[in-house]
DNA sequence: GCGTATTGACTGCATCGGCAATGATTGCCA
DNA sequence: TGGCAATCATTGCCGATGCAGTCAATACGC
């Protein structure tokens, strides 16, 4: 099926500037909610995956955010510093360093995803919820199908 | 409505986190795509905001693309050096210039667009059109929202 | 066992975008 | 007319991210 023809094309009905959109509207909503507690959007989301348990090492969590590894190593300093992560050797694979939160990082954890949901929730408040679950459902979706494209163009 | 609850709350049902992802796969894909062509997917998005008439200022790309002002003026210098763009001098009221795309820059943003279309009628092969659609009209829904919201907080 | 490839963490380098400040220009209002 | 606010484009500065390269440790093939 060729859903987009060169007539039909724009900015308004591109799904690539639409995420683009979005996402820079829940950054930048997200980032001043977050401020008096500490963390930026990404060192937040950053310690939802080791919470979570989708990351407990620096590789996990760059796989985990689609980050670049250096960045990731320099994300994790500033966690650390903060005392809201910490940084153990492994004994088993001594190249791995594993990554845990403290109390106080679980705290703020917890308060931003606590501030999160508030504004999620607000955001959507005249929303019906079978219009939210039918987007959640189609965007996780998109991410499968764009995964999948990756992995195919990408390892051939 | 109350949609998200601390329990149901993950990354894979966060609206932020799919759009983020998708954003991102969106980007990763395009980018070598565009190689060769020449501009990058953020130069490319400029130069379709001037094409459809969304913008003919600095100032006007600068809120079509939610981006800084300095931003913008450095990218509008490339599209410059690239002979893509042309600034002129408004003659009433001068503080503004007026971006036009030069033919060489029209012959680039169609190629590119014609890539971008044949990536997503890819991507999307297996998709039923009417879910692309919801999608898509969701996604604008959500995308005014947000605008809506990001309004109303920013200008109390 | 040994050499090679792979993986994990880390570090310089360049780039990109956001923020704040500046200069020029215009509109508004007393 | 004169001053003041707002808008536009631009620039310096800074933080964040991607890329390439390095070093250490492990896994694999001989």
């Amino acid at each position: 099926m060729d859903f987009y023809t060169t007539a039909a094309f724009g900015p308004d009905c591109s799904l690539g500037f639409l995420a683009r959109r979005i996402h820079q509207g829940v950054q930048g909503a997200l980032e001043p909610l977050f401020a008096d507690a500490g963390p930026s959007v990404t060192q937040w989301s950053a310690m939802v995956s080791i919470w979570f348990g989708r990351a407990s090492t620096c590789a996990d969590l760059a796989r985990d955010l689609a980050h670049d590894r250096g960045a990731t190593t320099r994300l994790v300093d500033t966690l650390e510093q903060q005392g809201w992560v910490t940084r153990t050797r492994a004994t088993d694979d001594r190249r791995v360093v594993n990554l845990m939160l403290t109390p106080e990082g679980t705290a703020v954890t917890v308060e931003c995803r606590d501030r999160a949901i508030a504004y999620w929730n607000r955001v959507l408040a005249d929303w019906d919820r079978s219009e939210v679950e039918t987007m959640i459902a189609l965007m996780q979706k998109l991410r499968g199908t764009l995964e999948s494209a990756a992995i195919e163009d990408g390892e051939a």
